[in-house]
DNA sequence: TTATGAACGGTACTCAGTACCATTCCGGTG
DNA sequence: CACCGGAATGGTACTGAGTACCGTTCATAA
């Protein structure tokens, strides 16, 4: 007699069933029944029914916690871009499975809504880890941590969601790009060593742009992101 | 004996009994017990316990929904940016009941994350919004209404969060302000009456930046949002 | 007065999640 | 081998949210 871990067991039973009769048509006792162990047993794997589907976002909370503490980055939005990637790899990793569960998240709204609020853990952690590393507790300077954080998981989420819906052939090269596409974003202050004579670039060009608006991202530009 | 509509009622006793012995302590018996009303009465007024401290997020998505549709902005982003005006009157407008369910929502998860998920949904209509009016459905396109929306959406929240935590004398004049700042990030495209010769304007800065980090921001200056 | 429809209250049910207890299984130790 | 201790398991019973249904009350109009 195998015995596949029941965690294993309860996941595949879990997944059968939700595909069969849906989600809000199955009871945590089916799948309890189909895996053939006890209600209890069920909870004691998972904390809740949830909880089958997204089994392990609180590691990955954790992971990404890691590394961006231990992260060695030029700015803090390449610190973030590398952590976000991270999470991008680790669906990849679970291939068909993360399919699954989006064609489940697509259809039921409470897993859906568990989803997004398991992004905004991520969003949060970023925006905290961006603000602490510029330092800088104004206004504007928060303001910009927070864009920052949501521009680089929407980014992921953008690819993430492409590739789930098997629309990207190769979603690492695209988030690379999609990631490229914010820093080029949020211009970043000039280092120490560009200060010099030597990184001097002079560029004109014409534009309908109302002056107003073109303000703020002329001021970052030549005096960097703690301007304003 | 006044009767004031028993909805109101249950709502006032569930925030007292939510502040006196917390959300997760108060069941919805001792809500409609509280009210003098039955239980049965309580879910006919509200769908569930959380909706309770969040009434009426539907029809704020709707009236945003509608907002947009009739909106006659020159840009996708200045329509988005008028509308998530709106929400932030909203709960301006919500004044002390506001604050209060802030309090519950930074205490409880289940409710944060419902607030979240609310607003994902504004995120989500915004997002569609923006890509619809480009009708641009390349990748890169899409790419952009995404982070487009995040930033609004960012944006939104700031500011408001600021004006929660009471840390915002003057948060319209702030959202405006963020909206400045979220704008001077996408520069959109030329309108043709822009493309004459009259609307000329020659800039000349200097700059450390990587020039592959700068071209696309660069290119788009030129080309109008909908290069790459 | 009666008719009608909306709001209400009560009962009974399903199901998720928790608490507790008894059992079994398994490896180590005497 | 006998015994022990812990870990995994299963069962029972409970709380509480949410649903379905039914009978009653109450206001208003005819």
């Amino acid at each position: 007699m195998s015995k596949p871990a029941a965690r294993t067991r309860l996941a595949d039973a879990a997944f059968a069933l939700f595909d069969e009769r849906g989600y809000e048509q199955t009871t945590v006792d089916d799948i309890a029944e189909r895996a053939g162990v006890g209600r209890t047993t069920f909870f004691r794997h998972y904390r809740s029914k949830e909880d089958v589907i997204f089994p392990d976002h609180d590691r990955m909370l954790e992971q990404i916690q890691d590394r961006l503490a231990t992260s060695s980055h030029a700015t803090a939005l390449a610190a973030v871009s590398d952590a976000v990637r991270l999470v991008l790899l680790h669906y990849l990793a679970e291939g068909d499975l993360a399919r699954r569960r989006y064609r489940l998240t697509s259809k039921v709204a409470a897993l859906r809504d568990r989803e997004i609020a398991s992004v905004a853990r991520y969003q949060r952690l970023f925006r905290e880890f961006i603000a602490n590393w510029m330092g800088d507790s104004t206004e504007s300077a928060s303001l910009r941590a927070e864009l920052m954080a949501a521009a680089v998981v929407a980014a992921h989420n953008h690819v993430l969601r492409r590739w789930l819906r098997g629309e990207s052939p190769d979603p690492v090269a695209e988030v690379d790009e999609a990631m490229r596409e914010v820093l080029s974003l949020f211009p970043g202050p000039r280092s120490p060593s560009e200060t010099g004579d030597g990184g001097t670039t002079v560029v004109a060009f014409r534009t309908g742009q109302d002056l107003d608006l073109l303000l703020p991202s002329l001021r970052r530009l030549v005096e960097g992101q703690t301007g304003q």
